[in-house]
DNA sequence: CAAATAAAAGATAAAAAAGTCTTTTAATTT
DNA sequence: AAATTAAAAGACTTTTTTATCTTTTATTTG
């Protein structure tokens, strides 16, 4: 069990992959999204129809349709995919699942964990879309594989 | 999504509560440990099945029989418990899911994420079973709801 | 406006995780 | 030795996650 759930994996891989390839203006197709990042593609699909829904990532229909991203979108930290995709449980939740964890009755990794998940929160917080773009376009980075 | 399984929140939980349990020797037995964490008494019997086959945990039947932690199973770190029961993927894997992420051809996020996979592993490895059985004592920490 | 393109939507399917139930085995006590 | 107790083992069910397939809607271009 990683840290992300699979979808969410994909999902951020997805965004990354369009980000930059959407880079100069133009829109990248499902397709070569799905090949970009190593993901099967129906589901892919239905993981940028949730992100475009939810302004994550933008989309137009059509001959040279497909993906991409605003400014803005660029800007925006990766605490936006993982929050859509996962929800917060990974940083407000119990390392033990206990509903009531919290300062008052802490179960007995609550103080060590809140550090942790504050460190997580903190990278994903300050990590922009956008901020691997030259990376990857350089191939220093990797999305597949 | 939480940072363990479901299975593994329960493991954690329930080891802590036979630790403190059976401090001064003696056994619980399934019922009390389930009520003790709430958890599922199937499911759990299930899972401390399982850790006693990895001798995490001991057991005995009949009469007087239950689950206990004989002194060297206080010492062991909480790294047994997850290792035993979601792998090491937590520790190890890369947070974008790639398998061949490394230093070569690293992920976006694989410098980041190094940091913190050793932040959780060395809190998980310096962490001893036995570790918080005075807090449960005194109902400091607590292992349900 | 017709044809082509590409995402959106909806309905299913397969796999994994979580949870339950029944039977068996081992130990203890009388 | 028989009855009782409690975990071990195995088969099964449900729920969630992951993945696929088909139809519809929107856009562009000739």
């Amino acid at each position: 069990m990683g840290v992300f759930s699979k979808t969410c994996e994909y999902a951020i891989r997805a965004v990354f992959f369009i980000a930059h390839k959407t880079a100069s203006g133009g829109r990248v197709g499902i397709k070569e999204v799905a090949a970009g990042i190593d993901s099967p593609e129906p589901f892919l699909a239905k993981i940028l129809q949730d992100l475009s829904r939810k302004g994550i990532v933008q989309s137009a229909k059509g001959p040279n349709g497909g993906f991409y991203l605003d400014a803005d979108a660029l800007k925006r930290p990766l605490t936006d995919i993982v929050e859509a995709v996962d929800g917060n449980a990974l940083f407000t939740g119990c390392a033990l699942g206990l509903k009531q964890c919290s300062e008052v009755k802490p179960c007995p990794l609550h103080g060590q964990f809140k550090i942790i998940r504050g460190e997580i929160h903190e990278l994903l917080e300050t990590t922009k879309i956008g901020k691997f773009n030259q990376e990857l376009i350089l191939g220093i980075n990797a999305l597949k594989k």
